[in-house]
DNA sequence: ATCGGATAGATAATCGATTATTAGTGCTAT
DNA sequence: ATAGCACTAATAATCGATTATCTATCCGAT
C-alpha cells in the first residue's frame, strides 16, 4: 500500500508558485515597495501568467503583498506605525489564547511544548551564512515554540488568527531587524515554558505580554518606504 | 468637471465578480457543500475562467469557500463544532479589543457609537420579504454597531481580525442558526452602548462576552450559566 | 451477481495570445 | 522655458482554447 509519498513534485503548479513567492517575500528576496511583475515571475518560474496571478492574489490575501488596481502588485512597505499595530494586536490577543491553552492543554500538549522549547533552545539563532538575520532554522523553531504554546487551546480559529499575526510580524521584523542587544530571549522563552507547564496562567500571560512588548519596542525606526511620522 | 462619479461600472472585472460571489455566498444563495464551478460561474457572469478563478481564490482566502485540489471549489459546510470555535474566538478576542477601544476612543468615536446604535435600534430585524432570516439592512447595521464599538482602539490590525471573525461568524450562523426566541437582543445592545459610553470597560467587556455567549449557545438567559457543551 | 478494469464525459488546471491602462517621451504652441 | 497634447513602449487585465485529472458508467471475468 503506497500512499502519499512525500514527493513534492506532484502538486498543483499554482500551489508551488504560491509557496515559492511567499517564501521569497518572507526571506526578504524583494525589498519593500518592489513591484512584483507577473510577467517576470512567470518567466522565472516557467509558468503562465494565470498561475502567477493566482499566486499573487493569494499572497495579497495574506497581507504579504499589496495590490494597486491597474498598477500591479508590490511588496508592502511596513511603516513603523504598522509594526506597532501588529505588535499591539499580538500583545492583546496572544495572552488570552495562552490562558485558554494552559487551562485546557493535556499531557500531549505538555510534551509538545517541552519538545518545541528544547529544539528552540538548541538551535543557534545566528549562523554566519545568513548574515545578520536570524537563521531560518531558528525562525521556524521560534514560530513552532510560540504556536505550540497556544495549541493547547484546541481552537483552530484562534490558531489561525495567531498564524496571520505571526506572519505579518515576521515580515515587518525582517526589514527592521536591528537586534536588541541587551535582551535575553533565551531566558524569556524558558520562563514562558516553565509558567505554562506549571499551569500558572497569570504568570505565563504576563511573561508573554512582556516578551511581545520587548519585541515591539526593540524595533524602532522606519522600515519600508512609507513616511512614518508617528509619535 | 466630472469627478469620481459613483458609477460602479468602471472597476476591475475580477473585483466585481469577487464581490458578487462573496455576497452570494453570504446571502445563502448556495447551500453548504455546493460546488462552485468555475465554468458555470463564468457563463453566468459573462467573464472568462481566469477571472472567476481569481475571485474564487480570494474567496477561499477569506474562508468563504473550500478548495479541494483537482476537485474545484465548494461552499464550506460548517459543522456545529466549527461554529462553536468561531464563537469562542470572538468571545476571547472582542472583549479585549473593546477594552482598548473604551480606553482610547475620542469624542468622535462616542458620536459614531451613538449613531450606529441609533440606526441599529431603528432598523427592523425581520421583513416579510426575506423570510425567516435577519433583514440585510439589519445585518449590516448590526455589523456596523459592533465594529464601531471596537473602532475606538484605533488599531487596523485588530479591526481586520474582527472583520474576519465576523464574516466567518455570519456565514456559519446563516446555516446553523436556530433562532433564539426568548432573547432580548435590543436590550443587550443598549446595555453595550451604555457601558461603552460610560467608559465602564469591565461592564462593557462582560456584557459583550455574554452577548457572544448567548449568540453561540442559544441559551436564553442566565449569565453565569454553564459554558457551551464543550469539556 | 459482483468485482475490477477500461472507456467516455465532465470539469479542473494551465497555457498562449489579445485587449486595455498606464507611464514615459518628445513635440508643439504659448 | 513650459504646459499640454500626441505617440509609444511597458505591463496589467482579460480572453479563448488546450491539456490534465477526476467521476461515473459499462463490460467482462470470476
Amino acid at each position: 500500500m503506497t500512499q502519499t509519498p512525500p514527493s513534492p513534485g506532484k502538486q498543483m503548479l499554482s500551489e508551488q508558485v504560491y509557496e515559492h513567492l511567499r517564501n521569497a517575500i518572507m526571506r526578504g528576496d524583494y525589498a519593500p515597495g518592489d513591484a512584483l511583475k507577473p510577467q517576470d515571475l512567470a518567466k522565472e518560474q516557467g509558468v503562465s501568467l494565470a498561475i502567477v496571478r493566482e499566486a499573487l492574489v493569494r499572497v495579497v490575501g495574506e497581507g504579504l503583498a499589496d495590490r494597486l488596481p491597474n498598477r500591479g502588485f508590490a511588496v508592502p512597505a511596513f511603516s513603523d506605525r504598522r509594526w506597532q499595530e501588529i505588535a499591539e494586536a499580538r500583545r492583546s490577543i496572544e495572552p488570552v489564547v495562552l490562558r485558554l491553552s494552559i487551562e485546557r492543554g493535556d499531557v500531549d500538549w505538555e510534551a509538545r511544548v517541552r519538545a518545541a522549547h528544547h529544539r528552540l533552545a538548541r538551535t543557534p539563532a545566528y549562523v554566519p551564512e545568513e548574515g545578520e538575520h536570524y537563521s531560518s532554522a531558528w525562525s521556524e523553531a521560534h514560530r513552532l515554540f510560540h504556536r505550540t504554546l497556544l495549541e493547547g487551546c484546541g481552537n483552530p480559529v484562534l490558531l489561525e488568527t495567531f498564524d496571520r499575526l505571526w506572519t505579518a510580524s515576521e515580515l515587518a521584523r525582517r526589514w527592521s531587524a536591528q537586534r536588541n542587544p541587551g535582551r535575553d530571549t533565551i531566558a524569556e522563552h524558558r520562563r514562558l515554558e516553565e509558567a505554562a507547564l506549571a499551569r500558572d496562567a497569570d504568570t505565563a500571560a504576563e511573561v508573554l505580554a512582556h516578551h511581545l512588548t520587548l519585541t515591539a519596542t526593540g524595533l524602532t525606526g522606519r522600515i519600508g518606504g512609507a513616511p512614518a511620522g508617528e509619535a
